[in-house]
DNA sequence: GTCTACATATAGGTAGCCTACATGTAGACT
DNA sequence: AGTCTACATGTAGGCTACCTATATGTAGAC
């Protein structure tokens, strides 16, 4: 997967992933390959990045834990992250039409 | 259209509209207007570099004509460029499959 | 004489994603 | 006791594609 192609929907993604349940970073990661049926393999250095940024415009909201010894610092969806996700989505839809339509280059107009 | 989104993208928008017939840069931006239903406007900053990138890797050949008085660069794609676009056409697939699979949270696995 | 459409080009800014590295815990295995 | 892997978070710095703004020029309409 091109890096560059993640441009501008790892927002998207991210949210995404938090819709159903808090999770941590790392857990996020491996959500991301699981949805993905392994093709994306989201370094950390983009989604701890990320995840702060996301919280820093309020989309997300975070607290730490400790489970096991080790910490973790847990994301959740706020109000306006939910929002925002619905329309992350409806963006997606429309630029998957958009770049879709110049794509399909259908040669004949009428026949 | 966010403008991030379109990063990665450009290549496969740009070798698709020439696809079927030779275009020059100021004509390619209509295009590419026409063929998304007035969504994609593209700015020349944006198109003329890019499309010196892609004359310089390989996939498009270009010459100059004058037309009405005015000088135009018209491109075409070369031999390497039609691959190539067959290539983008995939890996657009199976970005919008990636992507998708994530977005689309089925929240319930089984019933 | 001015305005718009046509036509190409580049310098410089922005920003998001990545690489590489740093730090630390827990548990298994030797 | 030492090593290795999985778990877990984080930052500094680089890359690069896309954009903004600007420059230059012709043709034709008004």
């Amino acid at each position: 997967m091109n890096p560059d192609a993640l441009r501008g929907h790892m927002d998207a993604l991210l949210l995404s992933v938090l819709e159903r349940e808090p999770l941590h970073g790392y857990a996020i990661i491996e959500a991301l390959q699981e949805r993905s049926g392994g093709a994306l393999n989201v370094p950390t250095g983009t989604v701890y990045p990320a995840l702060r940024r996301l919280e820093r415009i309020g989309y997300l909201s975070s607290e730490w834990a400790t489970v096991g010894g080790r910490k973790r610092r847990t994301y959740r969806l706020t109000e306006t992250g939910r929002r925002r996700l619905e329309g992350e989505r409806s963006a997606w839809r429309e630029f998957t039409n958009v770049i879709g339509s110049v794509l399909r280059a259908e040669t004949s107009g009428l026949t």
